[in-house]
DNA sequence: ATGAAAGCGCTAACAT
DNA sequence: ATGTTAGCGCTTTCAT
């Protein structure tokens, strides 16, 4: 690797103490009354060098790091990945970068991935938990990170979260099957003890409850891809098939799509499918699977800003 | 912030020096003959503080970072999430962290993005350059930095890079749409002189002249979903409309559903479509578009180890 | 088998 | 309006 130029150099070449040189370049000239030529001087040197500041002096001496962690279950499911988009550029507003943790939904992955990225000085986290443990979560938090849930998150513990109004985005689709003359109805869950998921199953319940549907079914234990594949495919060899499936995430409704092309059972035709979770994917394809998409853009402002 | 132990609070408690602290913590132990109980010592009071080391301090020390960069047009195209969650996997098996960036297409947001991760140091860099620019990256690499072009490139510079094999899959590609029966098929390609493009728009071409196809169309000049989606309105207003498409990239083929979707032109009994670049979601829909998937997790793979 | 001390590039408190 | 200097936490050379 060839040398690469530093303040020091720039404090050589241009005349002036590193001191002056470092004011002029993190634009504190002025409060430090640096005449403009000094200043200018200085700029052209560095210009001219190629100088590019060196992260980790600056945050080794600063102690903070610019960084923000982003740990997701998979970058492979456009879901998180869109979000992993729009944190990024959110946070590059604020000059943060965003290291992001793809935790393959594996609560020992998502471990390891933070003690790599606290290693790293981040200065904050937004996670998007994986299990349903969040010990270390806490411990990280206590320790003096903060710390924002992201989409899944558990009520009683003390972690911020931002979210979407799940109850309410339950109700609704439920409340719009009914509407459309469905009468035999099947949510598929994803991690039972979850705050979100267990919103939206009294969203969905309260929904059932208020038109007066009784013959309704609530399966499934996680937000995988296998869980609505093999929920759909019992749900399929039921005597009386349900006439709509409610996938609770667009990781569950992919595996819903799966087993219903596998059992050749048509949408809209044959059976409805509603989700959680937009996808740009899903937009164009025909028939439109109908979603209740989740304001990502908004949740990763709030999220951003800590 | 609470204060994070550090080797020097550990040398303290444990009562040995800051380097035999740092040794036994390196796995640097043997070669320097420490005591076993030594690094028992050692080790039991690292873990019992919560010791983390601070990459920041050692990277400024050593001079390299264990962090690759990897730039892509957009985290939101599923292609690209798809290869950052490889990449990022592929990775921390070598101990190495990666740094997304977004350059949402943009050369300039691809330059500031460049500047931003220099200044963190990185080792090395994992590109899927945006536009029709590679002067910046020539630069970047003849200063030192390793640079690994991905799916878009430039063949006459020197840049590695890796890349599917374009020719033959668009060879493929236009053979199965002819033995399908299709007479007139137009493309739209991508960024008309890059090499990939290049080679895709030779094998198409290729299989129509070996198959005496001559009612064929190139046309298009982006990756881009808009680029997509405007080729086929064009396309569609044509007094003979082409029977199949073939799409450059899944983006293109987005545009194209869109298009088709909006003027009613069903797939595939009005039209087949086929694409480059495998989607994890198009292999659920009904109709299945066909498409050329490229070997993402290879290139990947050759890609981190430089 | 273990330690002392220099120095990576930068910022900020303390001069002048 | 500009400069001197200490020190962030770590690795490594040189001692012992």
């Amino acid at each position: 690797m060839q040398h690469k130029t530093n303040i020091v150099d720039i404090a050589k070449i241009s005349g002036f103490s590193i001191t002056t040189v470092s004011r002029v370049l993190n634009g504190k000239a002025d409060r430090y009354r640096i005449s403009k030529k000094t200043q200018e001087k200085i700029k052209a040197v560095a210009n001219e060098m190629d100088y590019v500041p060196n992260a980790f002096a600056r945050n080794l001496r600063t102690g903070y790091s610019k960084t923000i962690a982003l740990i997701v279950p998979s970058l492979k499911n456009p879901f998180f990945a869109e979000m992993a988009s729009f944190i990024n550029l959110e946070a590059r507003k604020y000059d943060y970068i965003t290291l992001i943790g793809d935790s393959d939904d594996d609560a020992n992955i998502e471990k390891e991935e933070i003690i790599q990225l606290t290693s790293r000085n981040i200065d904050g986290m937004i996670i998007v938990p994986c299990g349903s443990e969040w010990d270390h979560l806490l411990k990280k938090q206590s320790e003096g990170l903060p710390i924002v849930c992201v989409d899944r998150y558990f009520e009683e513990l003390d972690l911020s979260f931002v979210s979407s109004n799940n109850y309410d985005g339950a109700y609704e689709a439920s409340r719009y099957l009914i509407e459309q003359g469905h009468r035999k109805i099947a949510c598929i869950q994803g991690v039972r003890y979850s705050t979100p998921n267990i919103q939206r199953v009294k969203g969905f319940e309260d929904a059932m409850a208020d038109f007066g549907i009784t013959s309704y079914a609530v399966t499934g234990d996680s937000f995988s891809e296998q869980n609505g594949y093999l929920e759909t495919k019992l749900l399929l060899q039921q005597a009386k098939r349900p006439t709509a499936i409610f996938a609770f995430s667009n990781t569950i409704a992919m595996g819903c799509l799966k087993a219903l092309k596998e059992e050749k059972v048509k949408i809209p035709e044959n059976i409805s499918l509603i989700t959680f979770d937009d996808n740009p994917y899903l937009n164009y394809i025909e028939p439109p699977l109908t979603c209740i998409s989740q304001p990502v853009e908004d949740i990763c402002k709030i999220a951003v800003k800590n």
